[in-house]
RNA sequence: GGUCUCGUGGCCGAGUGGCUAGGCAGAGGUCUGCAAAACCUCGUACAGCGGUUCGAUUCCGCUCGAGACCUCCA
């Protein structure tokens, strides 16, 4: 297995050559969603991001094993003694059981993801269901003396712990500077540094998301769930942890102070963050209010969306970008990735019908070197702009031999089709949309055909307008005419 | 305020110390009854000001501008 992959990792903040710990195998964790409401764009960054790393690792021949968490529980509202978490809030004002709102929002979140072609994990673990591995990793960081108990809650001394081993050492913060920085929220009197995080928080009477434990009767730290969980099912040090970059502080650097003080390593060897989704140059996050959701975006129902867009030209317009970069949201840029995409979906169906001929007729375009630059751009920190550009050179051969203006022999056909179809549908995960076709044999498919049939037969009449009379009023109810040298192709929007 | 990132042609978006990114839009052409599609040709962009260099969009400094994190967030 040739591995040439360079991954960007954060701890390093370069480009590393990508050397598994225990190849073929590779443990990958991603951050995954917290279950309080519908899935926006924002959530499906990292999701197709890291489905990207998890398809490109699983074709260089790596055993991946990816876990990605369902936050659904543990997330406090603040940090404060307040202590009402995400969950539990949505489910009052809902009256409905947390784990009712929990399943709800999983169930949106999976169904989001089967539209945007995003293969599942691994395994996808529940932070409620790892209670007792994160209540033994608390009591292990407070037996290695990293942590401290106070009023019944849990909370890491990062002073203590920044003695031994640097705090900061991700996200590049310092801690005399945290402490500089870090803003008096009210009920901090509990720690001994307002730097200091909860690893357990005691619950108040009115929180009703509560387990029992040897502190209190409460609830883990936002912190905890992914150090647990990825100990858990990857083990004390593992490959790849993946996230959002607003995850890197304090949400990954406090992680690796826990899982060090824990099990006495760095947990991770490759950190990886995906850039963030702006909106008219703004991140776009639920609590600014500009969060467009997924379904709202394949629906088209929202005052931002001039129209509909599809779960493929979301997925498409993601990948058209580098995922350590910001991506502008707008109507026009979506637009433009909307007809790209139809342009290379085309181009995939020529391809397959595509035959070949005696001779190649380019000497230029040399496809083993094409193919090769494909799988270096991938190699190149999962480049797939730039991928995309190598196929959309590809697109105009197909195009150019379909015009009859190139040929291609039958070996050549071989590594286009190969490395074309491997490319689109397999690595960048490319489908044709799901559309309710009609068919040719349903009854509006076989009306269709018939209307083209009277067309054709005014056309050989030199009846033009009747030939486009019977086109626009197609049109006008959605179904559009193309002519083609085979005859007249149709479909619907 | 602290830490950090970024500023590329009409829009989106790669990349590089000297050699065409790509997509969309636009202009011209070929093809077609027309339309659509496709193909060909076209834009000499890299915030500003200095510096290093034979040469900088790419390295360094400053200025201006934008954004992220420091607080729940993908």
């Amino acid at each position: 297995m040739e591995n040439n992959l360079s991954v960007y990792n954060t701890l390093s903040r370069k480009k590393e050559t990508f050397e598994p710990l225990s190849p073929p195998h590779v443990g990958m964790y991603v951050c995954g969603p917290t279950v309080y409401g519908d899935p926006h764009l924002g959530h499906a960054r990292p999701a197709i991001t890291f489905d990207l790393v998890f398809r490109w690792l699983q074709h260089l021949g790596y055993k991946v094993r990816y876990v990605r968490n369902i936050t659904d529980v543990g997330h406090l509202e603040n940090d404060a003694d307040e202590g009402e978490d995400k969950i539990a809030k949505k489910a009052r004002l809902e009256e409905l059981e947390p784990m009712e709102v929990v399943q709800y929002y999983t169930n949106s979140y999976h169904e989001a993801m089967r539209l945007l072609n995003v293969l599942p994990p691994s395994i996808e673990p529940h932070a409620s269901g790892h209670i007792i591995e994160q209540m033994s990793m608390i009591r292990k960081i407070l037996d290695s003396g990293y942590a401290y108990t106070s009023g019944g809650s849990v909370y890491f001394d990062v002073e203590k712990y920044n003695n031994d081993h640097p705090y900061g050492i991700l996200s590049g913060r310092k801690v005399e500077e945290l402490l500089a920085t870090t803003r008096e929220l009210e009920g901090q009197h509990e720690k001994k540094n307002p730097f200091d995080f909860a690893l357990w928080k005691k619950a108040s009477p009115e929180h009703i998301m509560r387990w029992p434990s040897e502190w209190s009767d409460g609830f883990p730290g936002w912190h905890m769930e992914c150090s647990a969980m990825g100990t858990r099912y990857l083990g004390d040090h593992f490959d790849i942890h993946g996230g959002g970059m607003d995850l890197l502080f304090p949400h990954h650097e406090s992680e690796i102070a826990q899982s060090v003080a824990a099990n006495g390593q760095m947990p991770v060897k490759y950190w990886m963050h995906n850039n963030m989704i702006t909106i008219n140059g703004q991140k776009m996050g639920k609590s600014l209010g500009n969060a467009v959701s997924l379904a709202e975006f394949f629906s088209g129902q929202h005052p931002l969306l001039e129209q509909a867009y599809s779960p493929m030209t979301i997925r498409f317009f993601m990948l058209q970008a580098h995922y350590r970069s910001t991506l502008d949201f707008s109507n026009e840029a979506l637009q433009a990735a909307e007809k790209g995409l139809q342009r290379l979906m085309a181009a995939k169906e020529t391809l397959r019908q595509l035959a070949p001929s005696h001779v190649s007729s380019f000497e230029a375009f040399n496809l083993k070197e094409w193919k090769d630059k494909c799988h270096e751009a991938m190699n190149d920190d999962f480049n797939s702009p730039v991928l995309i550009a190598h196929l959309f050179e590809a697109v105009k051969l197909i195009n150019s031999i379909k015009d009859g203006k190139s040929m291609i022999d039958q070996e050549n056909l071989e590594i286009l089709k190969d490395a074309f179809f491997t490319f689109v549908d397999d690595i960048l995960g490319l489908r044709a949309e799901e559309v309710a076709s009609a068919g040719q044999e349903s009854l509006t498919g076989k009306l269709i055909e018939t209307l083209i049939g009277l067309r054709q037969e005014a056309k050989l009449n030199k009846d033009y307008a009747a030939a486009d009379q019977i086109r626009n009023k197609l049109a006008a109810i959605g179904v559009i005419l193309k002519d083609t040298k085979d005859g007249t192709e149709f479909f619907i929007e």
